[in-house]
RNA sequence: GCCGGUGUGGCGCAGUGGUAGCGCAACUGAUUUGUAAUCAGUAGGUCGUGGGUUCAACCCCCACCGCCGGCUCCA
C-alpha cells in the first residue's frame, strides 16, 4: 500500500496510509487532538477534515482555542442559524453568513418581507440547540455553474452570487463560492444545502456554545441602493467558560459607556431641544474639556504652532473654492440666504479659512513651516441614524492644524508631527498604538504620480521609524492626499482611531497657494492637516471609556473632598480645602450634616480621587486621613503638607491614585 | 437616510382599557457621625408630540420627534 508523507507545523514528518485524511493524521498524533479536530489547514489552506491528504504536504490540526479555530466554528454555527431560521420560516431566502470578530452573522429575506423581532431570538436559539443535538453531519459536494444554479434555484441571491462568480467576480463573491470555476456546497440533511466555501466542523453536535445577540437591518451586498436584508447577530466560542467571559465583557463595555457614566458624573448632556448630535458640557464635563484644551495648547506652543481663530460661517464662495460643495453639500447644513441670495454655509472644515491666513501675506520659505492651530468649532450634517454620543455629532471641536511647508521640508516635519503626536496621546494615558496607512485610491485622484509616490513613501518611512506596527490600508487615501492615522487600543483592547496627519496635494493648487523660494521662483507649498484629538468631543469620550470614568487626577473635575467626621471639624477641613485651592488643586468641603459612610459613599460614586476625612487626631496633628480611590484601606495620620505635594505632583506627572497603590 | 426596538417625575424602574406608583436624587426638620447608604416628613409627572378608536387610553391604531442596536455614510 502507498503512502503519504506530511509535514507537520514543527517539522516532523508522519507517514500515512493512501487516502488518509487530516482527521486520520490526528488520530495518528493522539487520541485527544483527534477528538479535538475541526478542520486543517494544508499548505496554508482551511480545509475540512475528511479531505484526503496529498504527499509532501504541511498539515496543522486546527483545534476550536485558535482563531482559526473559533472562526470555523462561528461560521459552522451560522449555518447552523440558517438552517433553523428555514425551518421557521418556510420559504425564507438567506444571503450571506461569514464569521465575523466575536462571532457571525447571516442576512436573511422573510417571506411576505418580514422582519425579526427581538422574540424572534429565542425561538431560533432553540431551534438551533435542537438541530445541534440533532448531531448533523457538514457534508461538502463541488458542483458545475449549471448544477449549482439548479440546486439554489429556489435562493435568489445564491443564483445572484453564482452568476457574479460566473461572470468573473470580485474576491468577496469567490469568497463565498470557494473557486472561479466552480461551485461548493455543504449540506446538512436533505433539507439544507448552503453555498459556502467551508471549511466546516464535522458535525454539529461540536458546536454549541453560543448565543443570538440581536437583529438589525442590512442591505444586500452592503449598497444603500439594493433591499435591505434581516440580519442576525450571533457570538459563539470553543467553551461555556470563553462564552460567559465575552458576555461579561460585553457588560464592562456598557459599564464604560461615555454617554451612561456622562449622565452619572454630571459631565454634558444632549438636550432634545438642541436636535440629535449637540452636547452641552455641565461645569464638571466643562472643567475636563477645558484642562483638555489648555493642555493641548501649551504643547502645541511648545512645538512651534502659532495660534488663529477663524469665524463659524462663511460665504459659499469659499466652500465653493475648496471643492466642500461640490463633494460633501450632503454632509453640510443647508445655507442661511441672506439679502440678494447670498448663501451662508456652517462650517464643516477648518483648511480653507487657514489658507486663507496663509495667502493673506506673501510668504517667504522663511516663514517655513508655517504652523497653524486652531480649536475650531465645525458643524456637519450627519445622517440621522448614525449619530451617537460624543463620538458622532453634528457640532464638535477640532484641535485643527494645518502645516504649510516646502517639500524638503516635508519628511522632517511629519518625522516630528509623528513623535509630538504619539507624544501627546501618552500624556492623556494611551500608550498601545499602531499605524494605519492610507494609499491612493485607484480611481480618483489629484496630484502627479510622483507627488503620491514621495508622500507615501514619506510618510511609510516616518511611521516605520516611529517603531511601531504599520498597518497597510490600500487605496484607503482621500483623493487629495495620503494619510496616516495613529490607533489606539484603550484599557479593554478596543481601538479607536485616533490622530490623522494628511497630505493635501488639492487646496494649495485650488487657491494657488506659493510661496518665495531661495531661488525667488514663486513656489507651492505642501499642505498637511493634522488633528490630534481628533475632535475635543470624541477624545473625551474615549478618554472616559478608557479610564472607565475613573479620571486621572489632572483630568478629574474634583481632585480632593475633604469631609469633617463631625461639624466641629468643619472649620480645619475649610482650611485644608483653601490650602489646596491655594496650590490649584479642585477641592470642595461637604459638611458634616450626615453621616460620614453617606458622604464617603458620595464622593466614591463620584470617582474623586481623593477623599480626606478629618477628626480630632488630625485638627491637633495638622494631619489628615487620605482614602484615595482604588484603595480599600485608608491611610490615616498623613501630614498635610506631605499630602498636599503629593496631590500637586501628581497633577504635574499626570499621574492616579491607582497607581501608586495604597 | 434604511431596518428593528424603545420613550412613564432629575436618574433608575413598575404599571397591558376604568383619569399613575416605587427607589435614589431634591427640599424641610431632627441627628454630630473615623472610612461605600442616619431617620422622619414634603414637594415633583397634561405618561415624547399630534391625531384616531372607545362611554372610558400610559395601555389599542396612525403619523411625527427623540433615544438604543445595526446597515449605509464619515472631508
Amino acid at each position: 500500500m502507498s503512502e503519504v508523507a506530511v509535514t507537520l507545523p514543527d517539522g516532523s514528518q508522519r507517514n500515512l496510509d493512501a487516502g488518509a485524511t487530516s482527521l486520520d493524521l490526528a488520530a495518528a498524533i493522539g487520541s485527544r487532538l483527534a477528538k479535538d479536530a475541526l478542520a486543517a489547514t494544508v499548505n496554508g489552506e482551511l480545509v475540512d477534515l475528511d479531505r484526503p491528504l496529498e504527499s509532501g504536504a504541511t498539515v496543522s490540526i486546527v483545534t476550536p482555542a485558535s482563531d482559526t479555530g473559533r472562526e470555523v466554528l462561528r461560521h459552522s454555527t451560522a449555518h447552523v442559524l440558517a438552517q433553523a431560521v428555514t425551518r421557521l420560516w418556510p420559504g425564507a431566502h438567506f444571503a450571506i453568513g461569514p464569521a465575523i470578530a466575536d462571532g457571525f452573522y447571516y442576512d436573511f429575506e422573510l417571506p411576505g418581507n418580514g422582519s425579526f423581532s427581538d422574540d424572534d431570538l429565542p425561538r431560533i436559539e432553540a431551534e438551533m440547540r435542537k438541530i445541534i443535538a440533532e448531531d448533523q453531519p457538514f457534508t461538502r459536494s463541488e458542483h458545475s455553474f449549471a448544477e449549482g444554479l439548479e440546486l439554489f434555484k429556489s435562493q435568489p441571491y445564491k443564483v445572484e452570487i453564482i452568476k457574479a462568480v460566473q461572470a468573473g467576480g470580485s474576491d468577496e463573491d469567490h469568497h463565498e463560492v470557494g473557486t472561479s470555476t466552480s461551485v461548493s456546497a455543504y449540506s446538512n440533511n436533505p433539507n439544507f444545502v448552503d453555498l459556502c466555501r467551508g471549511p466546516h466542523v464535522p458535525r454539529t453536535s461540536r458546536l454549541g456554545h453560543f448565543k443570538l445577540m440581536r437583529v438589525a437591518g442590512a442591505y444586500w451586498r452592503g449598497s444603500e441602493k439594493n433591499p435591505m436584508l434581516q440580519r442576525i447577530y450571533g457570538t459563539a466560542w470553543e467553551s461555556e467558560k470563553a462564552l460567559s467571559a465575552h458576555l461579561e465583557q460585553l457588560e464592562q463595555a456598557i459599564a464604560r459607556d461615555h454617554r451612561k457614566l456622562g449622565r452619572e458624573l454630571d459631565l454634558f448632556s444632549f438636550p432634545s431641544e438642541l436636535g440629535p448630535g449637540l452636547a452641552v458640557f455641565h461645569p464638571k464635563g466643562g472643567t475636563m474639556r477645558r484642562v483638555m484644551e489648555e493642555y493641548s495648547r501649551q504643547r502645541h506652543e511648545a512645538a512651534g504652532y502659532e495660534f488663529v481663530y477663524t469665524p463659524h460661517i462663511t460665504k459659499s464662495e469659499l466652500f465653493e473654492r475648496s471643492g466642500h460643495l461640490d463633494w460633501y453639500a450632503d454632509g453640510m447644513y443647508p445655507p442661511m440666504e441672506l439679502d440678494e441670495g447670498q448663501k451662508y454655509y456652517l462650517k464643516p472644515m477648518n483648511c480653507p479659512f487657514h489658507v486663507l491666513i496663509f495667502k493673506a501675506n506673501p510668504r517667504s520659505f522663511r516663514e517655513l513651516p508655517l504652523r497653524m492651530f486652531e480649536f475650531g468649532s465645525v458643524y456637519r450634517y450627519e445622517k440621522s441614524g448614525v449619530v451617537h454620543g460624543l463620538t458622532r455629532v453634528r457640532g464638535m471641536t477640532q484641535d485643527d492644524a494645518h502645516i504649510f511647508c516646502t517639500r524638503e521640508q516635508m519628511g522632517d516635519e511629519l518625522t516630528s508631527l509623528l513623535n509630538f503626536v504619539l507624544s501627546l496621546l501618552r500624556d492623556f494615558g494611551l500608550n498601545d498604538f499602531y499605524l494605519e496607512l492610507s494609499t491612493r485610491p485607484a480611481e480618483k485622484a489629484v496630484g502627479s504620480l510622483e507627488e503620491w509616490e514621495e508622500a507615501e513613501s514619506t510618510l511609510a518611512r516616518v511611521a516605520t521609524e516611529a517603531g511601531l506596527q504599520l498597518v497597510m490600508d490600500p487605496g484607503g487615501g482621500a483623493f487629495y492626499g495620503p494619510k496616516i492615522s495613529v490607533q489606539a487600543r484603550d484599557a479593554i483592547g478596543r481601538t479607536h482611531q485616533m490622530s490623522t496627519i494628511q497630505l493635501d496635494f488639492q487646496l494649495p493648487q485650488r487657491f494657488e497657494l506659493e510661496y518665495v523660494a531661495t531661488s525667488n521662483d514663486r513656489t507651492r507649498p505642501i499642505m498637511i492637516h493634522r488633528a490630534l484629538f481628533g475632535s475635543v468631543e470624541r477624545f473625551m469620550a474615549v478618554l472616559i471609556e478608557h479610564y472607565a470614568g475613573n479620571l486621572p487626577t489632572w483630568l478629574n473635575p474634583e481632585q480632593v473632598r475633604v469631609l469633617g467626621v463631625r461639624n466641629d471639624h468643619d472649620e480645619y477641613a475649610f482650611e485644608i480645602v483653601s490650602a489646596l485651592k491655594a496650590r490649584g488643586i479642585r477641592a470642595s468641603l461637604d459638611f458634616a450634616n450626615e453621616p460620614l459612610g453617606g458622604r464617603i459613599r458620595n464622593a466614591k460614586q463620584e470617582k474623586i480621587p481623593y477623599i480626606l476625612v478629618v477628626g480630632d487626631e488630625d485638627v491637633s496633628g495638622r494631619t489628615v486621613g487620605v482614602n484615595a480611590r482604588g484603595s480599600n484601606d485608608p491611610e490615616r495620620g498623613i501630614n498635610l503638607a506631605t499630602f498636599i505635594e503629593r496631590v500637586v505632583a501628581e497633577v504635574a506627572n499626570h499621574g492616579s491614585p491607582e497607581l501608586h497603590g495604597a
